[in-house]
DNA sequence: TTTGATTTTAGAATAAGTATAAATCCTGAT
DNA sequence: ATCAGGATTTATACTTATTCTAAAATCAAA
């Protein structure tokens, strides 16, 4: 491939990425290297991350919370969060092409791309909630 | 009112993001506030913002930028973010509905809420290039 | 096998925001 | 007016997430 260089730091960091499927912090895959007996640097695991994402073998997403989150899917997608326990699910139901030109045609921008975030009550916690 | 205390401090920052249109971050608030005479301690500036967040005179907006942008317009809208000069635009034109009862059967999620970011060029930008 | 480039490491630095404790300000009852 | 209690502000310390830096280690190629 195009000069993809994966050393052993980053092919550890990349398959921790690609076998989650919680979309871990950089705070979380570095707990996962620790306990499969790595113990890089920090900053070689975001540098990692960011190289990885530079490569586009990830995506870093950032949802609105202090910390971003990868992922090692990548077709387009968005991601809905869980009000009350905060888990992240994929959503693949596309942004509607139609709503996209409507706010071209609002803004007068080039539309790129849209990151949408929903929140809501996911299956389990609505389960637990008053019964 | 509903137990609205108004303070100077709090009163000072809310005109600023209220007589802003760019959305400022907290530090942005503190430099027009300097610029205009006043000169708060910066947990006071971060105080007042939350204090006004709660009691839904102001808006905080994650963009995906490292810092909150503050928002004074309330009825419900997205954002888009020029990719090129990062200026920030408001987006009126609503969610689909369609398109949320879509991914809440797609993900069995109750969906309260959608935050979308759009990015893309500004006509200003659009007209600087390639001419 | 020396040289140069790339990567990793440890630790310092930065940026955004929160917590804390003391000082100040307000308010309302004596 | 004045004092007590609560709320607010201030200055400063701290936390968290992330980036930077400089030295050491690793790799690759002549």
């Amino acid at each position: 491939m195009k000069g993809l260089n994966l050393t052993t730091q980053r092919k550890a960091v990349y398959d921790i990425v690609r076998n989650s499927n919680d979309h871990p912090t950089a705070a979380e895959v570095m707990n996962r290297l620790v306990e499969q007996g790595y113990n890089f640097a920090y900053g070689t695991v975001y540098n990692s991350l960011r190289y990885l994402t530079d490569k586009e073998l990830i995506r870093e997403l950032k949802l609105g919370e202090s910390a971003s989150r990868y992922d090692a899917k990548l077709d387009e997608h968005q991601h809905i969060i869980c009000v009350s326990c905060g888990r992240v699910d994929e959503v693949m139901s596309s942004v509607p092409e139609d709503w996209k030109q409507a706010v071209a045609k609002e803004t007068g921008y080039d539309v790129h791309h849209a990151n949408v975030v929903f929140g809501g009550m996911c299956p389990q916690c609505l389960k637990k909630r008053t019964n």
